[in-house]
DNA sequence: AGCACGCCGACT
DNA sequence: GTCGGCGTGCTC
């Protein structure tokens, strides 16, 4: 009898692959196992086991397979079927899947490694690039296929290995690595002889003469107390001893060394009470109970600064109390914050983090944790990936600032939304889901309306204090009074002075897109462009550069006008940079700082700033968006906006929506703990809806009145969006294919396809960008949908002409 | 995705 | 004339 294994390996093929194993490995595999395969001509991959059966493939003979690589499946069930689910709905392959899912020192490659041959002798047979080669192999033991195209200065290096092997001056080997490392720390315990009391005396006697070991052995005895494990490091310094003098000891006998696999994350700090929760709070929290009695899924609304965090925290103290495992979500950006340290506080060493700023070994750890259901991974936090962690019983999902566009994944596939993945897997495993915001957004509250999800509401602010006064200034009368001091209007500038004299600080906020600043020339008008990409350059001052913000193309600040050759540049638009400066001048004796994407490079970066500022040390902070994000700060008692408009213009159906969450989540940050904040937002269009919406805090109308024009525009969430993406460098070739796309698509779905249309930047990296959109009216079968274009893009990719686009599907995409 | 096979331009 | 470019097709 023969058997076989069909796997999915890390590479976006749709299908699985079928290698053949024999009895004795069928029996032991099990899905969810990794097992290395080899593919293709020479290259090994980590697949993973996906079926086992006795089905032979009829039209191709299956390969053996090259090893197994575990002992349990390190993917569990409910994990295949949520991967199942992702590829079918986001329409990408398992293997798309696969790959996002694991970390990557689960995943590992074979590398093609090159050795010399050593019986071979007759160099004079070798060309010279050949013999460049072998002679690397003198020096180094053994090179990789990189290694030898540095060497030789170019791409195509297979042929000279190739020829090098035929003549029998190298072999190859394909090599796999396993790259996660456990970490060891090394213990220290009294040799088995020693156990008994005389035994000691007789050794401390033995040892009089030897003081330094006299010292640690005693020191021993005073840590042995507490009845823990003792390092050898924590040994060596609590006696000061050395770790020869531990080893002279091991020597005798007397003591021994032995290992622990440690974690490397460990929360070292005091753990603390759960806060009361306020008469509101309690309520809300009293509601969804009995809300998730009936509803798998609620929404928790509840304004800036009321207190959502408590809320959690006891729902999650309750389920883990159950022994259950609880999936705490977030966006990235507010995953460096607060909320890590205020979960530690109040669970210890019971919440893991998983983060992509973690090593890969710290991934691997946090996973193993999971998937053997550790007491400290039980409640896990972390960004969107954090869905794919392996658990087994999950009692509640959380996921934070539920609006938060940064859940969806756009490149590279899966191009998944985390809080909606969250969703599923909170019905695989029958856990709860609580999606949680101040400004939920429109599908989510549109779910909870139509009772799809329960529905709770947080109205005070924690110890009641007023939502922020938010006051509009018209920047049109300002401008026609000559009341503007560069980017500032006077009425802003009185307010941050007020503000600083009362020794409280202040937050301006100035959004990036459609503000970056940009060098042009008065002369001629034409500004320096991307050689790569169809934008604009941006202006940094600091270097005196000018940089891409697609392709991350910079160059020096010309002196004169590419165009026409005069020196009349001059830098418009105003970026966080810009503003800092003119605070600069305009209150020289205050602490002016800022946070944008180039203050917060690195590590610690944006924690270093957001420490300084808690520390006070920064009186007015200037940044992006990504001040908007689940930061606190108790001092800040002014919040204001430089110009709502470009948030207000810009062309995408979510516009409005996303305008007046990003400045309520702003405004928020606004006069937290001791009295009431004050927010000013300067705009040049004081009337607008949305602007009063914000100014009063009026989530329903804005819900409503947008819901009205999603109804009326056929958008979500009535209806559902599938985008597709063209790419490539020849600009004929996307416009061609996008036609042809365009008319087969409107066969099929008539009215319901936009576009084509270019998007904003039509060009990035030299690749040219087209889109269509197509709208699956509510009662249209999404499968079905899937199905057909499914269809068509496979016509598509039979076109020959067409085939080297990119193609480019986003299910749900914004 | 990677890697080999196969057909056309710029060099010894 | 070749070397090396990338378009095309396949991988269990």
């Amino acid at each position: 009898m023969s058997y076989f294994i069909d796997v999915i390996l890390p590479i976006p093929l749709q299908k699985t692959f079928t290698y053949s194993v024999t009895e004795a490995e069928a029996s032991f595999l099990k899905r969810g196992m990794r097992v290395a395969v080899s593919f293709g001509k020479s290259k090994l991959y980590t697949a993973l086991v996906f079926n086992i059966h006795q089905k032979a493939p009829e039209v191709y003979e299956a390969k053996d397979i090259h090893q197994i690589l575990d002992e349990h499946p390190i993917v569990n069930e409910q994990q295949l079927q949520h991967w199942q689910w992702i590829s079918s709905y986001y329409m990408c392959s398992l293997g798309d899947v696969y790959r996002a899912a694991l970390p990557s020192a689960f995943l590992l490659e074979s590398e093609t490694i090159i050795y010399k041959n050593e019986a071979f002798t007759e160099e004079t047979l070798l060309a010279d690039e050949e013999f460049l080669i072998f002679e690397a192999l003198q020096h180094h033991s053994q090179l990789t296929i990189h290694q030898v195209s540095d060497i030789l200065g170019k791409k195509t290096v297979l042929p000279i290995i190739n020829g090098l092997i035929e003549k029998s001056a190298i072999y190859i080997k394909e090599e796999i690595y396993e790259t996660y490392k456990p970490k060891l720390v090394k213990y220290v315990r009294l040799h088995s002889n020693y156990t008994t009391d005389e035994g000691l005396h007789t050794l401390l006697d033995e040892l009089s003469r030897a003081k330094k070991q006299r010292e640690a052995i005693l020191t021993y005895f005073q840590l042995a107390a507490a009845k823990k494990p003792i390092k050898a490091k924590e040994l060596e310094q609590k006696s000061g001893t050395s770790s020869a003098v531990l080893k002279a000891l091991v020597d005798k006998d007397i003591f021994e060394f032995y290992q622990i696999q440690t974690d490397r994350i460990n929360y070292q700090g005091e753990t603390n009470q759960i806060k009361e929760l306020n008469a509101f709070q309690q309520e809300a929290f009293t509601q969804l109970k009995s809300s998730f009695e009936t509803q798998q899924v609620s929404l928790l609304h509840g304004v800036t600064g009321s207190g959502k965090t408590e809320i959690y925290v006891k729902l999650i103290k309750e389920v883990i109390a159950e022994g259950k495992q609880v999936l705490f979500l977030l966006p990235e950006i507010a995953l460096t914050t607060q909320i890590i340290t205020r979960l530690q506080n109040y669970f210890g060493n019971f919440v893991s983090v998983f983060h992509s700023k973690y090593s890969m070994n710290e991934r691997v750890e946090v996973w193993n944790n999971v998937l053997e259901n550790k007491p400290k991974a039980q409640i896990l936090l972390g960004a969107r990936s954090a869905v794919f962690l392996p658990f087994s019983n999950l009692g509640l999902i959380v996921v934070d600032e539920e609006h938060e566009t940064s859940y969806k994944q756009f490149e590279p596939s899966p191009r998944y939304n985390a809080r909606d993945a969250a969703v599923v897997l909170g019905h695989l495993h029958q856990a709860k889901v609580l999606l949680g915001s101040a400004t939920p957004s429109i599908e989510s509250y549109f779910n909870a309306q139509q009772n799809k999800y329960g529905f709770v509401e947080l109205t005070r602010r924690f110890g009641n204090i007023q939502l922020p006064k938010i006051e509009l200034i018209d920047l049109k009368e300002k401008h026609r009074k000559k009341e503007m001091k560069g980017h500032f209007s006077d009425r802003l500038l009185q307010m941050i002075t007020e503000a600083l004299d009362e020794k409280e600080q202040v937050i301006l906020f100035q959004n990036r897109r459609g503000y970056s600043p940009v060098v042009e020339c008065t002369t001629c008008g034409v500004s320096p462009h991307c050689p790569n990409c169809d934008v604009s350059l941006t202006y940094h001052k600091l270097r005196r550069e000018l940089k891409c913000h697609y392709c991350h193309y910079q160059r020096a600040m010309p002196s004169s006008c590419g165009a026409c050759g005069s020196t009349t540049l001059d830098t418009k638009g105003f970026g966080t940079e810009q503003i800092e400066l003119e605070l600069k001048e305009l209150f020289p004796n205050h602490a002016i700082g800022r946070m944008d994407l180039d203050t917060t490079r690195g590590k610690y970066g944006y924690q270093k700033i957001i420490g300084a500022f808690e520390a006070q040390e920064i009186d007015i902070l200037v940044g992006t968006q990504m001040l908007s994000k689940g930061l606190d700060f108790d001092n800040v008692s002014l919040v204001g906006i430089m110009s709502a408009d470009a948030m207000l213009n810009f062309p995408d159906f979510r516009a409005h929506e996303r305008a007046f969450q990003l400045m309520v989540q702003v405004s928020g940050r606004a006069g937290r703990t001791k009295k009431q904040g004050n927010v000013a937002i300067q705009t040049y269009n004081p009337y607008h809806q949305i602007l009063q919406q914000v100014s009063t805090n009026n989530y329903i109308e804005m819900y409503q009145e947008q819901l009205q024009d999603r109804w009326q525009f056929q958008y979500p969430p009535y209806y559902r969006l599938i985008k597709i993406t063209l790419k490539h460098k020849d600009y004929t070739r996307v416009e061609n294919g996008i036609n042809w796309l365009a008319k087969a698509l409107q066969n099929v779905f008539h009215d319901n396809v936009l576009g084509p249309s270019a998007p904003a930047v039509a060009r990035i990296r030299n690749q040219y960008i087209k889109n269509l959109v197509i709208k699956i009216p509510p009662k249209q079968s999404l499968g079905k949908t899937k199905e057909q274009l499914q269809k068509i893009k496979n016509t598509f990719e039979a076109v020959k002409d067409f085939r080297p686009i990119r193609f480019i599907i986003d299910v749900d995409a914004y």
